[in-house]
DNA sequence: TTGAATGCAAAATGTTTGCACCCGG
DNA sequence: CCGGGTGCAAACATTTTGCATTCAA
């Protein structure tokens, strides 16, 4: 897990500047563990409201490249932002009630191997999506 | 796998109309095999001119409801439409080149398994979609 | 100072909706 | 006929882009 200086430093090495705009972003998405961008928007400007929308989607694909968010396409809208992390986890998806949840990866490893060894397809683990129905949606 | 009259007399069953436009639909979903609704109405159109997009997305909405089609989200961008089948496949999506491919579903069963019993999540196999990158982009 | 970054507005995508007219049953 | 279906245009939602201005280094 990078330290806050780390990615600091790295962001200059490469030429980027440091600007509050993007430590802005970066600590809202921490803060809200899965947002849309809209929703990382909304909550950057409760400490600065001037920031735009278009700067938010320019420092996500950034902060992206830089490896210290990730974005996951869990349906339909907007596509929901997190920070990165190593213990990557796969979603599931409610596809009736919407809810999101997150289970260990460690639950698709056999099917992570096999795919790399039959077919030399390497899996982004953290852009796993599962559809499907909640154990209350099922209920119902 | 239903036949053509099949579904037309279901459709009408449920009180909706046979037309000319749901027809080419349908059609156009099974020669392209997979399709966004831009795809399948540039289709639709080499037979009939006039169709409109957003007909095409009612009579999607229509069809994916009757349990003719159904739709998956690959990534970014459109959906995309395919027929519906009992022999459902899981998407592999190669975020590099965008290769859509295609496998059997028993190799995610013991996943389906375990986040039943586990979790009592429903997985929508259809919808379970893969990403990471294809052997020729894990190469180069 | 100087060019990277931002704000703003407009354009580009993708999807939905209201409504008058059309046509399948 | 009659109400469901279609075409059309406009509204929406999301994302991208051009450009003048601002500001980090």
């Amino acid at each position: 897990m990078p330290e806050a200086g780390d990615w600091q430093a790295e962001l200059r090495a490469r030429g980027y500047r440091l600007t509050p705009q993007r430590q802005l972003v970066l600590e809202a998405v921490g803060e809200l563990g899965h947002g849309t961008p809209e929703e990382i928007a909304t909550a950057v400007r409760r400490t600065a409201s001037g920031v735009n929308i278009s700067t938010v989607y320019r420092t996500l694909e950034l902060l992206e490249e830089l490896g210290l968010v990730q974005h996951t396409h869990l349906g339909h809208g907007a596509p929901t932002y997190s920070v990165a992390s190593h213990d990557d986890h796969v979603h599931l998806v409610c596809r009736d009630c919407g809810l999101v949840d997150e289970i260990e990866s460690s639950v698709v490893d056999d099917v992570v191997r096999r795919l790399s060894a039959e077919r030399g397809f390497s899996v982004d683990v953290g852009h796993f999506a599962v559809f499907g129905r909640c154990k209350a949606c099922v209920a119902s």
